[in-house]
DNA sequence: TTTTTAGTTCTGCAATAACAGAACTAAAAA
DNA sequence: TTTTTAGTTCTGTTATTGCAGAACTAAAAA
């Protein structure tokens, strides 16, 4: 226990909470926790041993889920002169790419719908029309993200 | 094989690819298939056994999975005077709001990141800041949600 | 040169998921 | 009243997931 990060309930329960909204965008347990403890510890930069100890993960799993989430660009992590470990810290500008990519994904089903679209029977007229329309919605929504993004950018400034 | 509909190979492509991304949605294979299905096949209203067959489901998976549709509101299913059987059919009104509660959900992180960054520490500066403006932009985009949704409406009358 | 550090990779297991097939059921039809 | 229909529910099997623990490795330190 050496080096666990000393962790109020509350945070502990925050770590759960996210972990468990994590999961559920597909990450795996253990990966969602670490995701988490990162965001809520209140020291942001953690070791390998840090991280593995504070959740009680094992090698292996610390392991992974540290690769998995480097290779997926939700963290990074920096080195100290004269220190052979890496610290490891959420890369949370990841975040709003993150929310990003989520209406892009919309635009790959509005696609697969056009095709779907595209080979229908005519004679199946409000169903082709319906589809049709939420193919309209989507890529609308899509196309109008770039402006909303700048203006919230503007209301910043 | 007396009730599976005949889909040509295009038809059976896109059910693949659409099951799939549905797969990656959290959905089981059974399921998404079910769901594509109902999209992509000529007649838009089956019966269980025509789902069944086509996919070459057992009974308890066809069963799982048109119930798991029909509670989730994805499916919908009509009757037919002196007909027994229930036709079951494609919500698609639903794909509208399954696209607006995809941008509800960020909503929900959007709460917990606020919770985390009020139990920080201050000294975390830079940290707090850009967990901050995250909050700030997902909460932002949600808001103006509405009246890009009311804009699409515009610009289709 | 040997030992320690900071991980990585391999092997195996326990839990769960996803489904098939069979038994079952409730209502309608015969 | 029996039989059929249109499913539902139960039981068991197979495949996959998610992880632990141990063995391993490459670089640095001693």
């Amino acid at each position: 226990m050496e080096h666990a990060i000393q962790l109020t309930d509350q945070q502990k329960e925050l770590i759960e909470r996210l972990g468990v909204l994590n999961e559920q965008e597909g990450l795996q347990p253990a990966v969602s926790r670490v995701m988490a403890l990162l965001l809520v510890s209140p020291q942001t930069e953690l070791t390998f041993d840090q991280v593995r100890e504070t959740l009680q993960l094992s090698k292996s799993a610390t392991s992974n889920a540290i690769n998995m989430l480097l290779t997926t660009g939700k963290l990074e992590y920096i080195t100290k002169p004269g220190d052979r470990k890496r610290y490891f810290r959420s890369k949370i500008s990841s975040w709003k790419e993150e929310m990003k990519s989520k209406f892009s994904n919309m635009d790959h089903i509005a696609d697969i719908f056009d095709e779907i679209l595209k080979q229908r029977p005519g004679n199946t007229v409000a169903f082709n029309k319906n589809l049709s329309e939420i193919v309209d919605f989507i890529r609308y929504m899509h196309a109008q993200l770039p402006n909303l993004y700048k203006a919230w950018e503007q209301s910043r400034s």
